[in-house]
DNA sequence: AGCACGCCGACT
DNA sequence: GTCGGCGTGCTC
């Protein structure tokens, strides 16, 4: 059932309805007193008493072919989520609410029939002699060549000259985009050596799992493209698992170029397309008419029947893990996906993480390298600017602003990350030191002078500025600290001849933003682009020589043991933004702590020194990849009976967890107010799966003894604890 | 989730 | 004497 119910349930098959009922089936089924939508995961012949029939089976059936249905409840194990939660995740979104608000879309088909007749009119002699060149077309592919044909084609069909026939159309957006051409540079050494163990690993038709470690710039996707062909070939399908499509347009580009061919089709999974060119996308993919899924994580669970391969392309990006509801990680179902089906999983990054990067180094994975980057380019050169004891005027120094300006001289383009939205990330009242904060989550308000506001980042609550201070009624508010845009305004006022652009989650969300600002940058439109960790991912820009790194300490200091991982991979990340045209680039970092092993590695581009150091703070405390987490959340309205809950709850963990499992907490999260509701958690830890598994499927039983009115969280392989 | 049941206070 | 608040339990 698409319903949060932990179990499954079985109903029985009316005989006029066996013939339609196989797994992968949605059906329509009385669930207490309401009728739902559900879908077949198992069939049998048993006889059964007892049970209620299934009501109706829509003829867009079947959904999935029947080998992941047992993907999808091995999903639902293990993140202990309930099976229908996870269906209603994974399938396209619209057939399973009260309202189907999706549906199949169709289109006529014409063709010529064979007959010698020549109609009369003329409109008739031009339009069929067309048709007989083509022996079929679609209404709409006839009407782009010749206006309002229907009437002319219904009197064809009348004399028998043209058959038509109602087909399925699949709504694709991108069906009408122009394709760049594809360049099919010949492969680098490290290159070749990667496809050749690729390509074995594919020919034995075993699970092959692979971690692809290359540095920026140095052809990943190339070797991505060259495995796909290869699995094409050989009559098997392919899953690019991505990021965030919206940010690597230039990928999926690629993709395209290369495959543009008729006989292979690729669908794009994205939160952009609408319900019905998802629901289009999925029926075509279950169909078995598309040969390359991409996708961000959601289509880890794509309807495909014959994976040879599946890419994770970024892999160490932590937007693979879904933050609520059914909180998988895509790139971990991936690799479990593999071994059911027999696929060659390469996980790829410039940065791996660190898990997966110690399971290569254990064997699970098999480690290839590119060393280089295409055409021999240099990576830059990377200085850290000590900002300690230092007095500036805004957020640059002095070396920052130089290399800005040198850079501007030349005519090249400079990249400057901020990670950090708005104008500022609090306002302060001079006279008292008041400062604002959200009324239903423990964070204070961003700044943004655009628009005169204060915002919470968590929860959208918004309220004009005080011009008067609440506290003591002092007039003096100022905005304290920077975001990106005041930057923008600082680089302004320091550069005005220079044309600056911006780029953050608050001016993206416009259709179409995002590819305006990779073009403008592409065509040489743009001096600076400043903006948030998005600059940071996927874009290659051949003009940028230069990349600032602004405040490194804002990525450092985050409450969690994985943010020396995340700096050190945002830095290396950003830092491989520069240099990737002819002229080599240069990489300046403004940090008041310049000997952090995360920015000292960063700065020498030394991935193993940062692993062999990081990878010493796990093992003693027994933090992935040595320990298992799960997190669990309570959280509700009252923040007392929150805290005894939370309390008690955690003494009976303790009671049923054994020798291995350890329960730590229950604790305040760091953001103990979110959404106006209070939150505690209680972090339990294993060395070994198995305890904590077991530990973790009594908690249905466990649960039972929490107040209603809270409400429980579970996070198996949190990414981030907040 | 969504629906029914059941137990308490406030009203015609 | 009944209407409706929400805490609790169940759904093949």
């Amino acid at each position: 059932m698409t319903a949060p119910i932990d179990k499954l349930l079985d109903y029985a098959i009316p005989a006029s309805l066996s013939s339609f009922v196989h797994i992968g089936t949605r059906v329509k089924v009385p669930l207490g007193r309401r009728m739902v939508w559900g879908f077949v995961l198992g069939v049998s012949t048993e006889e059964r008493e007892g049970l209620k029939p299934i009501a109706e089976v829509p003829e867009d059936s079947p959904f999935f072919p029947p080998h992941l249905a047992a993907f999808y409840q091995r999903a639902a194990a293990y993140y202990h989520h309930p099976p229908g939660e996870v269906l209603r995740t994974a399938l396209p979104a619209g057939i399973t609410g009260k309202v189907q608000r999706v549906g199949v879309v169709h289109e006529k088909k014409y063709h010529a029939l064979d007959a010698a007749d020549q109609p009369k009119g003329a409109r008739q002699q031009e339009i069929l002699s067309w048709l007989r060149e083509r022996k079929e077309a679609f209404g709409s592919e006839i009407g782009a060549v010749f206006p309002s044909p229907t009437p002319v084609l219904k009197r064809l069909v009348e004399l028998g000259l043209v058959g038509e026939e109602e087909v399925e159309r699949r709504r694709d957006p991108f069906f009408d985009l122009p394709v760049d051409a594809d360049l099919r540079p010949s492969a680098t050494e490290d290159q070749g050596q990667a496809l050749a163990a690729l390509q074995q690993a594919l020919a034995a038709e075993e699970f092959a799992g692979f971690l692809l470690h290359g540095v920026t710039g140095s052809g990943k996707t190339e070797v991505y493209l060259k495995v796909i062909a290869a699995a094409l070939e050989a009559g098997r399908q392919a899953l690019v698992l991505v990021p965030e499509i919206a940010q690597t347009p230039q990928l999926v580009a690629r993709f395209r170029a290369r495959f543009k061919s008729g006989e292979h089709s690729i669908a794009v999974l994205h939160s952009g397309l609408s319900e019905g060119e998802r629901y289009d996308a999925w029926r075509a993919i279950a169909r078995g008419e598309v040969h390359i899924v991409i996708g961000a994580r959601s289509a880890v669970f794509a309807p495909l029947d014959r994976l040879g391969v599946i890419v994770v392309d970024e892999e160490h990006e932590a937007s693979y893990k879904q933050a609520e509801g059914f909180r998988y990680n895509a790139r971990d179902l991936a690799l479990m996906r593999g071994q059911r089906e027999k696929a060659v999983v390469i996980l790829g990054s410039a940065t791996p993480s660190l898990v997966s990067y110690h399971r290569s180094r254990e064997g699970f994975l098999q480690y290839l390298r590119l060393h280089h980057r295409v055409l021999g380019r240099p990576l830059p050169e990377v200085e850290l600017v000590d900002l300690a004891g230092r007095s500036m005027e805004g957020s640059l120094s002095q070396e920052m602003l130089d290399a800005l300006e040198s850079n501007l001289q030349v005519g090249d383009q400079s990249l400057l990350l901020l990670n950090r939205r708005g104008f500022s990330p609090y306002l302060l009242c001079r006279e008292c030191g008041a400062t604002f904060h959200c009324p239903n989550c423990a964070i204070t308000l961003t700044y943004y002078q655009s628009r005169r506001l204060m915002r919470c980042n968590y929860c959208d609550y918004a309220v004009a500025p005080p011009t008067v201070c609440p506290e003591c009624g002092g007039g003096q508010i100022e905005p304290e600290g920077a975001g990106t845009e005041r930057l923008e305004e600082e680089l302004t006022a320091s550069f005005p001849e220079a044309r600056i652009a911006r780029m953050d989650r608050d001016t993206m969300t416009r259709k179409g933003a995002h590819q305006k600002l990779v073009s403008d940058m592409e065509q040489g439109r743009i001096d600076i682009l400043v903006g948030t960790q998005m600059v940071a991912k996927g874009l290659d820009f051949p003009g940028v020589t230069l990349v600032g790194v602004v405040g490194a300490d804002a990525i450092l200091n985050l409450p969690d043991f994985r943010s020396a991982e995340r700096a050190f991979s945002l830095l290396t990340q950003v830092a491989g933004r520069a240099g990737r045209g002819e002229r080599p680039g240069r990489v300046l970092i403004q940090t008041y702590a310049p000997t952090h092993h995360a920015l000292q590695h960063a700065s020498r581009h030394d991935y193993d020194g940062f692993y062999l150091e990081e990878i010493e703070y796990r093992r003693a405390l027994e933090y992935p990849p040595f320990g298992h987490l799960v997190n669990l959340v309570i959280s509700g309205i009252e923040g007392e009976k929150v805290a005894e809950a939370a309390e008690r709850f955690c003494d009976s963990l303790q009671a049923c967890a054994g020798e291995e499992v350890e329960v730590l907490g229950p604790a305040p999260c760091p953001l103990f107010r979110l959404r106006g509701r209070t939150r505690y958690q209680i972090l339990l830890k294993s060395v070994t799966r198995a305890p904590l598994h077991r530990l973790l499927s009594r908690l249905p039983a466990l649960r039972s003894a929490l107040p209603r009115t809270l409400k429980l969280t579970l996070d198996v392989d949190p990414l981030d604890m907040l």
